[in-house]
DNA sequence: CACTCTTCTGACAGCAACTGTCAATTTCAG
DNA sequence: CTGAAATTGACAGTTGCTGTCAGAAGAGTG
């Protein structure tokens, strides 16, 4: 939260341009060799720096798959559009927009699914982001709907939206990428506006 | 899955009873002294046992704070009540019932819970075993309603569902432990059944 | 009890992620 | 150009975690 940046100046523009250049070069090496075998060494021999920078730029090991330029603006944008909309709709327009805007980046953003689902550590630190990105959308909402922070509705309406989509995601990955992620998501927020409760029909009777 | 280990033996009793004291004397000094500084070393020491059998039995450090002899009996109790009852309702008896059991140590879970959250590695482990968690819901659904797998409303609706109650946890959480963590998921649930959809209302007109 | 087979345990060695420090370099404001 | 501030690389140290291997303890058989 705390933790954005000008971004103006050449330092900034360098650093950016170092970030996309080692992730690269990381996704590069993960997807030919596997994450756990490739050591940070590795990677910053292959990028021209210092180990020492590639943990001053993504932290973690898990960040330089995980790490989005893309991520920060999407807490303002949701923002912005629950000036005008109910939350469900707002969540799906974000969403969409983002996707959309990413297009072309299907086959990165699939490479990078594949790896994440392939190690514990990494899908750990996934799930964690998830798990925080509905915190800070939880907090958007009950700014906006002028609740408190940890209003119960709030929180479970934030953290079950995020987990239909990361319910999404699995379903994608695990039937092979076929239908485009955008589609999925459209269908993610269309059950879920149908209504979950309902949605798997009444008492299952396979024994009767 | 594949996990499961016969429940009797001298050998499993002796384990298990390790495993309880460890974690017991584990969890006494990550929350005397917190979950950072304090080594698998030190733990080994206080329980009389080496560092290697600490791995052997618990894995990872996380382990040590995640890790709940109950958990395994959760899917099997979900198989059999969806044998009789809706997916939410199965869902929401099965925790309940779980959650009553474990009546008196509330106390334990809330120390636990704010271990948690005060690490992000932790909290990174804990989101993946409710990550994963969902997908193994996922599977005994779409199992016991004759779909695929993968199917997307039943993966949608068990991510959700978990994602729903891990609000719920935030909720609990955040506002001071002060309501029973029982009572909070009974809410989740029933926001979950009115439809979180339309839960918090049309649009917001707050600058209008 | 004696004997055997399997499983568990502890000690040790080793790898790699991560942290802290410090001097050298680069950027930027005046 | 000059000095302050930020960035970088090299280095050392800590710790989580893995593999191996000999010895101890459980379980079955006579």
């Amino acid at each position: 939260m705390t933790e954005e940046r000008p971004t103006t100046g050449l330092r900034q523009r360098k650093r950016l341009a170092a970030m996309r250049r080692i992730q690269e070069v990381a996704l590069g090496l993960f997807d030919e060799r596997g994450y756990g075998v490739v050591t940070i060494e590795q990677i910053a021999d292959a990028s021209d720096v210092s180990p020492s920078s590639v943990y001053r730029y993504f932290g973690t090991k898990e960040q330089l798959v995980l790490w989005e330029e893309f991520d920060p603006v999407i807490g303002t944008r949701l923002r912005d559009a629950l000036d005008t909309t109910p939350p469900l709709v707002a969540a799906r327009r974000v969403m969409v927009d983002a996707m959309s805007e990413m297009g072309g980046e299907e086959r990165a953003i699939r490479q990078r699914v594949r790896l994440i689902m392939s190690d514990p550590g990494l899908e750990a630190a996934f799930a964690r982001q998830m798990y925080a990105f509905s915190e800070t959308a939880g907090k958007i909402l009950a700014d906006r709907l002028g609740r408190p922070a940890e209003d119960l509705e709030v929180q479970v309406l934030s953290h079950a939206v995020i987990g239909a989509l990361q319910g999404g995601l699995h379903h994608w990955h695990g039937s092979g990428c076929r239908t485009p992620l955008l589609t999925v998501w459209e269908r993610c927020f269309d059950l879920f506006e149908e209504g979950l409760a309902a949605g798997t029909g009444g008492p299952v009777s396979s024994s009767g």
